[in-house]
DNA sequence: ATTGGAGAGGTAATCGGTTACTTGTATTAT
DNA sequence: ATAATACAAGTAACCGATTACCTCTCCAAT
């Protein structure tokens, strides 16, 4: 392949005013060079090398996105509007998809160090608790690295990052499932058993305070993929007094649900409410369309794409902006008689 | 960030000796030096720079996936299991998303280039029919390149491919649905419009050996997403003698047509029966669950990658693999009275 | 006539690695 | 005792760009 050096031959000139010309650098040149120049690099079929000019500027132009799965929409459709936007930025996008697998993180973080990203949009893998903290040391590592980072779906210290208020959301949801008369809501959770979860702490607050005691038996985890949510209500619906109504905490598992519950032959939303988290597509389609709390995708991935930009291009203040639910409600609840 | 260089001057040897230690290049070194070498690049935190190795080298050991949608589960169970494999064998995979724009396929296949990827696994973007000669000239812009490239999803020349064998796959449920009694049988297609499109062939084809003519009213075309879907089978069953079964040629649009049905107040699989293509787990949680030809992601993902290995590490002759559809039969459809 | 500065272009160091080739020493064979 | 060989390590060119700094002309100003 042709290097600046063949077209400086060919246009009897030197690499400096090759590279001057090609690359609009502000500094004189006759016109006349310029065509020179112009028509040995077409001529030569040259391709810039952005390998070599990574390695000159010390910036790659790369910015990576670190996501938890591929195959589950609500990642898929902030994915594409965060690769758009960077793009219009002048910056090419390396979607990495971990498949909720910890120790696939850990790897790709120590890659994306090794092919200097610039920055990092990451939002964690997280399946058991202790996971929590090999995403914090990952995050730490990217940093330490001279990495910018901007994180969304969980917290950390001292990381820009997009905030979802769930809790408020999960509250949201819970109460709307008691204004329509429902007193044993089941919760169907992920497996990231934490202590401080929002979203189990908004349905278990909204309980309360309506005066309804927590029944344990109603919270039940699984996978965050549809089988999880399939599995899940199989349990919840064989105890003693099962629920009425059910949250479940994305999406695939609430449609994972919805076809559990089916397959037992209990209607939705006749016998059992359902509400979902993570709008897209899907929950329309499904029959019946899902109520859910939506987390608004396009703005997750516009202010992750704003806070990375203002570190890797302006002053580097990290900073957390909160973004809101909304509860869209579709056809999977009713009231309770 | 640390270097080799700062390595070697910690360690008190030449930067060659750090290199050999620490990539693991058959050359004899003391255990003592090696331990050094291995001490000061912990105490440094040194990290490889994948820039500068690659220019080295003149390989990036990056893999492109280019495709036309990320928000397609079609897609996205491919491209996960291409990057698994990739990675198995030392890879890192670049998802780069078209969204089904020209353009963009062809910046992409530029900047591809520019960075110097190894290989490109590439599935067309094909909106209008001119596309073809675009998808045509990228592809042989990467080969010129020395780019090596798979590609699946349509047919070139003279390019290793995993080949879908959609014709028969259209065939089967055409007579499928022939064998149930239905005569009156609608396509939703693509907007691709070009002339040897397989899927629409294997319809048409068994349609004729059936004796049936072909009813141009009951072809039409619409964007490759579920609101394409939508339409479409809105304006199919609206014509004078409606279809009683449809045959989508993916699977949003069929999901799409499932649901413009339910809207029109059409029972489906009673009035109406609906074969979709590319089954997924979407289609298995719509009700009715769709009857589909389902193509073997997993198969093609398999053997794009190692179709691509062969080129890149091997004999580089240009193979192709062709893979049968097979007709996954739920509850979508039922016998005309 | 001399000087200063703008215009046009070139030289070579640098980015962070890899590796062909060379060197010096210790061991073994003759 | 000496040559041959293996072992252990170093030197410096190279990958393909960028760019600070330098040089040479030419022309206007003094």
């Amino acid at each position: 392949m042709a290097t600046i050096y063949d077209i400086a031959k060919k246009a009897g000139v030197s690499v400096a005013t090759v590279s001057r010309v090609l690359n609009g650098v502000d500094h004189p040149v006759r016109e006349e060079t310029r065509k020179k120049i112009i028509d040995a690099a077409k001529e030569l079929g040259y391709r810039p090398n952005k390998i070599a000019k990574s390695l000159a500027h010390r910036r790659t132009f790369t910015v990576a996105l670190l996501i938890p799965s591929i195959t589950n929409n609500f990642y898929t459709e902030i994915a594409e509007v965060i690769e758009q936007k960077l793009g219009e930025k002048g910056y090419s996008t390396y979607l990495c998809n971990t498949q909720r697998m910890i120790e696939k993180e850990t790897q790709y973080v120590d890659d994306l160090i090794a092919r200097r990203v610039d920055g990092v949009i990451f939002s964690p893998t997280r399946v058991k608790p202790e996971d929590n903290l090999v995403n914090a040391r990952n995050l730490e590592e990217l940093r330490k690295n001279g990495i910018a980072v901007v994180a969304f779906g969980s917290h950390f210290s001292n990381v820009s990052q997009v905030y979802i208020n769930t809790y408020e959301g999960a509250l949201e949801a819970t109460r709307y499932l008691l204004e329509l008369g429902h007193r044993r809501i089941g919760f169907i959770d992920g497996l990231e058993a934490g202590t401080r979860k929002s979203r189990r702490r908004g349905y278990m607050d909204a309980l309360k305070m309506a005066g309804i005691e927590i029944d344990a038996n109603l919270i039940v985890s699984g996978n965050l993929e549809m089988d999880g949510g399939y599995e899940c209500v199989r349990k919840l619906m064989q105890i003693e007094k099962p629920p009425t109504a059910i949250i479940a905490v994305n999406n695939l598992m609430a449609i994972g649900a919805l076809k559990g519950a089916k397959d037992m032959g209990i209607d939705v939303p006749g016998e059992l409410s359902i509400i979902g988290f993570d709008d897209s597509k899907l929950s329309e389609v499904v029959e019946p369309p899902l109520t859910v709390v939506k987390q608004p995708l396009k703005e997750i991935g516009d202010v992750a794409v704003e806070l990375l930009m203002e570190q890797i291009e302006g002053e580097n203040a990290s900073r957390m902006v909160e973004l809101k639910t909304q509860l869209i409600i579709r056809a999977s609840c009713s009231g309770k008689k």
